[in-house]
DNA sequence: GTGAAAGCGCTAACAT
DNA sequence: ATGTTAGCGCTTTCAC
């Protein structure tokens, strides 16, 4: 398949410009001890042979691969369908693109949970980067003390304090949301939460619940959904079939809030009028609804710009907090 | 930062099992030629010792990276936004999950082309994938005569046959679709479409524009948007604003057909009542909305799939054929 | 500041 | 069927 002409090696270039490999590969690298002359002698060979590094090679003698993984566990594969996930992938990727590290998806295998693991520790990558829903994929986090690691998303549990991870203030926007609920004067404000083993699943109905508690309103008007849509749906519908008063909803997501749209419209209530919607997510869809709807701005490529950053830095060996948090803004719109 | 006990190497392996570095090499490699009874006692060792072979000397040596690019435009890093091409990210990650070989994310910067074409070329990786929406994207496409290339997307101009790429039958899915809604009585066909100089939006207004002529029905009914919510609902605003007679709208794609729901809501029609409203690609959203959204589905992770299962085989120097066209399929729901 | 030389861990002829 | 022997292209002491 591959008869191409040979490409150009550090050696060939080392010929063409007149001094030993060991030089072409200081001036390659950047090393500061190399005179200006020679620095442009090789340069110019390196043009003239439009010479690239081997990276194999390269990888092979000094013991580094320039390249980080980003885990995905299969059963968060929807991961790529969710918004949410995959503004952080690209958060990840765009700012990878400026730095000399290359990014490799892995999809964790449940069935095959050591292949993964032998990628990670097998000298494949420089660090990693974990994603996912659930807390229980926080599974690889023992391997945190044998490769950098950076999670996305706080763990459940706090078992091990040693592990980096950056999230965004779930509970205070979530807080945020409620309060601007009250602050228009609604009292009967339901939630439809996220499933509670997931950190924003569960921070988010603590945020709404403090804040409930904290004015003396109740906190009883609640059920859960998976995120989805459809899941919303149904919790909408569970909510007004108790046939008591609501007068405002804060779902956990956008998703799930668009979700109860169509069932709050079947069951001839208006929005905001009857009963206000506040979301969560900022997803695009929301700003197109009829009525555009209120929601929780986060910005999810920043949060996998961020863990980039901070694996990066960990990989240089440089001092990295092991929580970074980022922070939530309200974006009112005319569902509230 | 690292100071963990020395990897195992394959020639500790040799030395455990008693054989030559050869003959391990050879069972990694499931090399055919190896006695039952070495093959046994080098596994074992390779058990023992938790043995991982180094990828860079492998590829150093062998010439094979085992690993595939997937390159994604910068101006199309909103991609990973779109339901439609993380789909297709998934189908790659997947598949290629359950090969030997390791995914990378390439954002192609536009400012720094060379970069990415060095990447691609620089024996980093053993064949590529690009997607985008963008035909102009296949800037990289005489890069495929260099190393193995698969597109997701036919190109919008033929002008090179020797590409391989994978697409779904657009023009065939906006004939069903449109056909569907001549069945059922419709005659003013408005259609909102999307940007002409993508193929998805071209060949779903060709179909349309095809069968609505075939069927002799008039075909001004037209006005484009950028595949977003907002788009569509200005386009419906357009369309609405004609003033002439409309009983249905095919939209190039769900994410507009939802934003025109909100415009259709707004002047007082109903769906389909009055309107009969046909989208594309099976968002999830579609199916949450309300009436539920009439679509066309093609599965992207099957595209994504396919994509990956075609460079491989390339890569192993089977033939392929260079253009694969996947199917369609309407799903009635009830905004038809 | 620059070069010589010794590997990094593995594969692939070539022998046997 | 198994071992021997060269490298793959680069980094990195260690001399000069």
């Amino acid at each position: 398949m591959r008869s191409e002409a040979q490409a150009p090696t550090l050696e060939m270039v080392a010929a063409r410009a007149g001094v030993s490999r060991a030089t072409v590969s200081r001036v390659v690298n950047g090393s500061p001890k190399v005179s200006p002359e020679l620095i442009e002698a090789v340069s110019a060979a390196i043009a003239e042979l439009n010479y690239v590094p081997n990276r194999a090679a390269r990888s092979l003698a000094s013991r580094r691969t320039e390249s980080i993984a980003l885990v995905i566990p299969e059963s968060t594969t929807r991961v790529f369908t969710d918004p949410f996930f995959s503004l952080i992938i690209q958060g990840v990727a765009v700012h990878l693109a400026s730095t000399d590290y290359t990014l490799s998806i892995v999809v964790a295998s449940e069935a095959n949970p050591d292949k993964t693991r032998r990628y990670l520790t097998g000298g494949n990558i420089d660090g990693a980067l974990v994603v996912s829903h659930h807390s229980s994929d926080h599974s690889y986090a023992r391997l945190g003390r044998t490769v950098p690691m950076v999670f996305g998303g706080r763990p459940l549990h706090v078992d091990d304090d040693e592990r980096y991870y950056v999230d965004v203030d779930n509970v205070d926007g979530a807080r945020v949301a409620t309060q601007h609920l009250i602050q228009r004067g609604r009292r009967h404000i339901a939630t439809i939460a996220g499933p509670a083993d997931m950190p924003a699943g569960f921070d988010r109905e603590l945020g709404w619940r403090k804040t409930m508690t904290d004015a003396g309103l109740d906190t009883s008007l609640i059920e859960w959904g998976d995120f989805s849509p459809a899941s919303g749906a149904m919790a909408m519908r569970r909510l007004l079939a108790r046939k008591t008063a609501i007068d405002a909803v804060f779902a956990a997501n956008d998703q799930m809030a668009l979700g109860a749209y169509a069932v709050i419209a079947e069951a001839g209530l208006s929005i905001p009028d009857d009963i206000a919607v506040v979301g969560y997510d900022d997803d695009a869809l929301g700003s197109a609804a009829s009525p555009a709807l209120t929601t929780m701005h986060q910005s999810m490529t920043e949060l996998g710009a961020t863990m980039a950053d901070r694996l990066v830095k960990l990989i240089d060996g440089e001092p990295v907090e092991h929580a970074t948090i980022l922070q939530t803004r309200l974006i009112v719109r005319g569902s509230s």
